[in-house]
DNA sequence: TTTTAATTGTGTATATAATACATTATAGTT
DNA sequence: AACTATAATGTATTATATACACAATTAAAA
């Protein structure tokens, strides 16, 4: 879908391709700033946003088809990514069809009502959670924008992604509690009171600093480093990493984590 | 598809109600004499087992089509339904393409291989707490049986389902930690050591008795009545039954069950 | 009628984990 | 060297989970 004559073609015969009425759609979270993100698209001429999303082609996974869309918006493979919920609601994506003329402007060809664009869509919702600082968003074909949002400042987004966005949190901090994801948001070298502001922000509360160090560290999970990090007239936190081994070890057994 | 010719019009129209490429596989539960039960469907001539499951109309939600084929298996509506895992690799039902002799046999008319029964379905899971007792099972066109299967003695299914079983079953555990889900899947009036004889399948572990009754009773979900099972030449226990207003309010809030 | 065996119902003592809060350590500034 | 802000560690208290003991109850057997 690079040059414009592939795109009549996708218009025409994307079915060949794809399976009809089946989509993606992907909410990638990013941590910066003690803010929690969300990569959003934002459509050409109708600069409308939504999340990243596509098509399920013939022969791959619908798991591939996530991976290889995410790998499409922000340049990562090999990252947190877990399947949470499939929308099925038939009117789900009844904007879309209203949408129609605006489609046409963005594809700069008349897209008939009959479209298989416009029938029907049942989505397969994807979060992911990667590391903000290794991502260079890069829009699709659609779409002019592709940026980070931060999490509290979500505008309006087309067709039910506002609840695949909800539905995605909700995961995100229900799984929080049980497994230790939240690290994949976090650089390679990170301090505690860093991943505390995590979990606060994650989970939306406050938490007392030092038992939350104690837990943390029981599980042993982190590595202490010999470094620091300078962040003004007061002293230095340490700077800690994983011990990979320990904590796909605990991914596996899912430790009665956590708060 | 209650006659041949509207079989044949399912076999040659199939699309035009339902959406292709996409099924809907239930995974429903039950519980009897201490174990754990699974609805399974046979197939005529071919007399392979299966989940119940069946296609996504056009009109309708995923989760309608979902309980209606629940309906359809066991007289039921108003059960406890959950969507679990959407099904997508693209060879899963490879196995399927294997029977299409079968198949032309089952239906009694031959369909060709291209026929979009053939093609690949992504399946999305649920999975359904049933009182085993209220189910009177009903096979489908296609199947000449539909029984339940104790858990542990599963035979080889068609497609995937065997693995769609195990992840429901996962499920099913995972979620008995935080949800008083469980009771779903036992009468109206039941006794503290058959709750605890449930719990006890589900989580594949001995619990102590005493300690559950404990656990159990602090939620405050339970009522007590005024009524014994005579269970033999010893003390009769105590019948329960829930508390419907306290149990929702459990749900919502998740309480932080359990062991 | 008494005994017996099996199972229910309730209680308590102990171990483990969660929480609240106090103190010391350290980097950079004044 | 004193000051300030935050990191790091420790301890006392409370709540929860676990282990285990014993009395109560039922119906069948003696």
């Amino acid at each position: 879908m690079d040059n414009k004559l592939e795109m009549i073609d996708f218009i025409e015969e994307g079915p060949k391709w794809f399976l009809p009425n089946l989509s993606v759609d992907c909410v990638i979270f990013g941590f910066h700033k003690n803010q929690l993100k969300v990569l959003l698209n934002r459509w050409k001429k109708v600069e409308g946003w939504c999340l990243p999303g596509g098509y399920v082609m013939r022969d791959e996974s619908v798991d591939e088809s996530a991976k290889r869309i995410l790998k499409e918006r922000t340049g990562l493979s090999k990252i947190y990514l877990q399947q949470f919920y499939t929308f099925g609601e038939p009117d789900r994506v009844k904007s879309l069809a209203m949408e129609r003329d605006q489609f046409s402007q963005i594809f700069e060809k008349e897209i008939k009502p009959d479209n298989w664009m416009f029938d029907r869509m049942v989505s397969v919702g994807y979060f992911a959670l990667v590391e903000y600082s290794k991502v260079k968003p890069k829009p699709d074909t659609l779409s002019d924008k592709c940026e980070w949002c931060d999490i509290t400042a979500v505008p309006q987004l087309f067709f039910d992604h506002n609840q695949i966005l909800q539905r995605a949190l909700k995961e995100l901090r229900f799984q929080t509690f049980h497994h230790p994801i939240g690290f994949n948001l976090l650089p390679e070298k990170f301090t505690l009171p860093e991943l505390l502001g995590l979990y606060e922000t994650i989970l939306g509360r406050k938490l007392d600093r030092r038992n939350f160090q104690k837990k943390i560290l029981s599980f042993n999970i982190l590595k202490k480093l010999d470094e620091r990090r300078n962040i003004g007239p007061h002293r230095a936190p340490t700077l800690y990493s994983f011990d990979k081994q320990q904590y796909s070890k605990a991914m596996k057994e899912g430790l009665s984590f956590m708060f």
